[in-house]
DNA sequence: GCGACAG
DNA sequence: ATCTTGTCGC
């Protein structure tokens, strides 16, 4: 794929690259129906130099892992809530690139839309990667929205001036809700069913859970 | 200026 | 994110 931009650039540049690209992002569903989906998220070593990134691509609905890859990388970025996707989003890159098989779906740790500039992590890789991509965080960037009540599949919006970005979703009984956002080529009342579909047992979707202990067993043992 | 602030 | 022991609950 084609690099969208230098993912070298200050701060004040990370900023004016989101503005820009949040006018390419496609706020609506642009497949039928996912037979794969990924899930991504990076580790870091505790020594503070290096991080992990992680790929796992499931089956959907059946949630079986067919393919994985990782990628190893120096840290390069700070962690700057609302330009997070310029800290991980090169190693997700790299490990993406090792993947054999490319996922019809990608599921991010961190926010899409959900985001003061409308451009999170999910938003921005997926226009990267030009595929379907969903943002699920474990905690909120934006504030304004309230608690679903505690049964599974129940939810509530996430607002940023007046409009609704995001989906506040329980995704398993009594336990703390995730914060659902679409990224690229999906919209907000699709995201939240898979979402919820790739939960099998976990409040954490299946993908995700897969990368993030990948991506942490490549740390050990690195 | 101060607090808030995905991982 | 990562460092950590026990501990409460299903």
């Amino acid at each position: 794929m084609k690099p969208l931009h230098s993912w070298e650039v200050s701060i004040e540049e990370a900023i004016r690259i989101q503005e820009n690209l949040k006018d390419r992002l496609i706020p609506k569903k642009t497949f039928s129906s996912p037979k794969t989906i990924g899930g991504a998220d990076v580790a870091y070593s505790t020594n503070k130099n290096f991080l992990f990134g992680a790929i796992a691509v499931l089956s959907y609905p059946e949630m079986k892992l067919i393919d994985t890859a990782t990628a190893k990388g120096e840290i390069s970025f700070p962690y700057l809530p609302g330009l997070f996707s310029f800290r991980e989003g090169p190693i997700l890159v790299k490990a993406f690139q090792g993947l054999r098989v490319k996922p019809d779906l990608l599921i991010f740790g961190g926010h899409g839309t959900a985001h003061p500039r409308g451009l999170g992590l999910a938003s921005h890789m997926g226009l990267w990667f030009n595929l379907p991509s969903i943002g699920c965080a474990r905690t909120p960037l934006l504030k304004e929205f309230d608690y679903p009540c505690l049964s599974r599949g129940s939810f509530e919006w996430i607002f940023l001036k007046g409009k609704k970005v995001g989906a506040v979703l329980r995704t398993k009984r009594g336990v703390k809700p995730v914060f659902v956002s679409p990224g690229h080529r999906i919209d907000l009342m699709t995201s939240i069913p898979i979402v919820l579909a790739a939960c099998q047992r976990y409040r954490i979707p299946e993908p995700l859970r897969f990368a993030h202990r990948f991506s942490r067993k490549m740390m050990h043992g690195a």
